[in-house]
Parts: C-alpha cells; structure tokens; sequence
DNA sequence: GGACATGGTTGCTAGTCGAAATTAAGCCTT
DNA sequence: AAGGCTTAATTTCGACTAGCAACCATGTCC
C-alpha cells in the first residue's frame, strides 16, 4: 500500500483527538450516541425530528434509537410530540434543559482547541477536512444529511418578503431561513 | 463564547470522520476499544505493553482493559507473557494474526481518504492536528503517550556503532532506533 | 376491504463499562 | 523475617446498551 505515513498519522489524530472529546462525554451520564442524537436534533429540520431518520442518520437501528430517546426523554433532555398528519409517528425536540446541555457539548471543546492551534483561521483544515469527508461519503455512499440548501430539492426565494421566502419540492413544504441551513434526512446534494 | 464557526465545524468534521471510520468497525468482530487496543500494543514499546498502561491511555479502568485483552487474546490476536522481572505483571503482544489483522484497520481506510483531499501532501493538516492534540493534552492534563524520543529521558546515541544506540534515563534501558519511535507509557515531552 | 408497507415499541440475548472486592506479588521499615 | 502498605491484574456485580425479531398501530394502494 502506497500511504504516506503523513496522512496516517493525521488518521491517528483524528481518532485521538476525538477519542479524547468523548473521554469528557462521562459528565452528565451522556453517552456519545446520546450526544449526537441530541446534536441531531439540535440540527435538525422539523420533517426530520424523527426516530426513523434518526436511525439513520445514526447507521443504527430503530429499536436502538427508540430506546435512546427514551432514555434521554427519562432524563429531561428531549421530549415528544405526537404527528398531527401521521399517527403512527412523532417527532422529538430538545427541552431546554437539552438545549442547556448542548452547550457543554465535548465537541465545543474540541473546536475550541482547534480555535487555539490555528490561530483563529481553520480555513485550510476546513477545507481538507470537507474534502475527505467527501471521500468518506462518496465511499461508503451513505447518506449525506447534508444542509436543506445543499440539495436538489430546494428552491430559493420562491416567496419574497415572507418569512418563508424558500420551499422544498420534495416534501412540498416553505422553509425559513433557518430551515434552509438545517440538517435534512431527505437532502440529496445537487449533482455536480 | 467567542468561538468561530469554522473551528466549529472542523470539530463537527473531525467527529464525523472518526463516527464514519468507526462504523466499519462491525467488520471481524472487533469494537473500537478493541481496535485501539491492537493499535496501541503495535505502536508501544517493550515497557509499555502492559495492561496497565493500556488502561491510562484508553482513559478506561483496569478491569475493563483486563477484559479487552481476555477477548483479543480468546481470538487470537494478541498472546501474553509473563514478566520476567515482576510477577505479578505481564506482557502482550500482537499475534501474526493480530499484526495481519491491523491492515485492515478502518482508521487506514481514514487515512486513504486523507491522502486523496490532500492530493499527498498532509503536511498542514497534520501540523493542525497536532498542535490541537497537544492543547487538548495540557487542558486534559492526561498523559501524552508520546514517541519515545520526544520524551526528556531519551539519551540519544550514547552507545554508538551497536543495535541499541539510545538510552533511557528513565528506566536506565538500552533502546534501539525501533524503540526511540515507539509509543511510551512513561513519555515525558521535553520542556519547551 | 384486504394485502402490504411503514413508524415505532418491546422482549430477549449478548456484550460492555465502571466501581468495588479479591488475589498475588513486590517493597519497605523495623 | 514479619508486618504493613502499595501495586498489577483479575473477577464479581449491577446498570446500560446494542441488535434482532416479533409485535402493534396506522397508513397506502390495488
């Protein structure tokens, strides 16, 4: 295998850094996959605040998730809301004190060690960074979850001067600003 | 908090990265503490193979590790030895198995990728890296694990002209070039 | 209306973790 | 050399988590 040791070592990296991120994760009893669910539905569109897209944003399973989210709802940090168009499902919010949490999240203090060892401009390692998650992404050709606007399905400013100026000819729904830069279970990036 | 956003994506980025490594993980059976455990008894020298170190660089409780390595060595992959000089401690090492085994790493897989967006040349990235790995050492206050000659008791060349050139000061043991890149629990940087 | 698909939960089993108790060995002081 | 303290590793225990598969309720399509 031709690897320069160069990019293994900054793969080793990677893992430490990260490994020693959810080292801090013992804090409030929150375990990683506890955390990301809870940064997924900080994230979140509101069509995708579901166990369903959770589970596969996750690469998990629905019976794990459902449990999860129940566990996080037993400790005050996300609650549910039934579906007023389908019963069958619900959707999940964080609760304040979710919200609160977030804040400590272990991956603040990672970015702000990173904030420290550039300087303040991450640009370039951004930029690889994007890159090789691209390559990731493209390998194992899992689904993005990419930002509402990234994808093939949004429409900007189809509504001036409305607070939903964007829509979604997917789900056939407006979308806010802040909807438009939100995580997406349905996002397909616009083909190249 | 004055955190830019790019620092925080690159975290954002960084966790991706190592979640998606991870998730390849389901391959021969092995979790990923069990994989950093084969990566970590390549990469440790002779005095560091220890159940004990392992444990402290896991940032993981001896009976956790004792466990870990119980289930890697009922696979095959890594055998024990008792220690010569301390009964009561023993010695693992990768098997061939264990050392075969390790080429199909996922984090190699990351490392590809890495070598892909940067076209090679990770020099930047890894630069980035590091000096964030070592900020998140001193806030963690945790143990480095460093190359062995990085440490303040590495003697370098004391013995020319002979397979063990090195010495450490530390444990007052003859070490070879092999030995002088290899992980050590005992690391101490040398004071800048 | 009946077959099938979909969203979610729950019973079961297996595996993991951390804390504490346990065993064995080394070290040190007298 | 005897007792007390420390250290290395393992084991036991309890809590949790994961995945699978069976399950229920609801929606959809012919």
């Amino acid at each position: 295998m031709s690897l320069s040791p160069k990019a293994l070592e900054a793969a080793h990296l990677i893992d430490r850094l990260d490994r020693l991120a959810r080292a801090g994760e013992q804090e409030g009893r929150l375990n990683p996959v506890q955390w990301e669910a809870l940064r997924y539905l900080a994230r979140a569109n509101r069509f995708s605040r579901k166990p369903a897209a959770l589970a596969d944003y996750l690469v998990s399973t629905r019976g794990t998730v459902s449990r999860t989210l129940a566990s996080l709802e037993g400790k005050g940090y996300v609650a549910r809301k039934p579906d007023a168009r389908d019963r069958r499902s619900v959707d999940f919010a964080l609760t304040r004190k979710g919200s609160k949490t977030l804040t400590r999240d272990p991956l603040l203090v990672l970015a702000r060690n990173i904030e420290q060892a550039t300087g303040g401009d991450a640009t370039g390692l951004l930029d690889e960074l994007r890159q090789t998650l691209r390559n990731a992404i493209a390998r194992n050709q899992g689904r993005a979850f990419g930002a509402c606007h990234t994808c093939r399905h949004f429409r900007a400013h189809v509504r001036r001067l409305t607070r939903t100026p964007h829509h979604c000819s997917l789900l056939d729904e407006p979308l806010s600003e802040a909807d438009s830069r939100a995580i997406c279970a349905e996002q397909e990036p616009t083909p190249a």
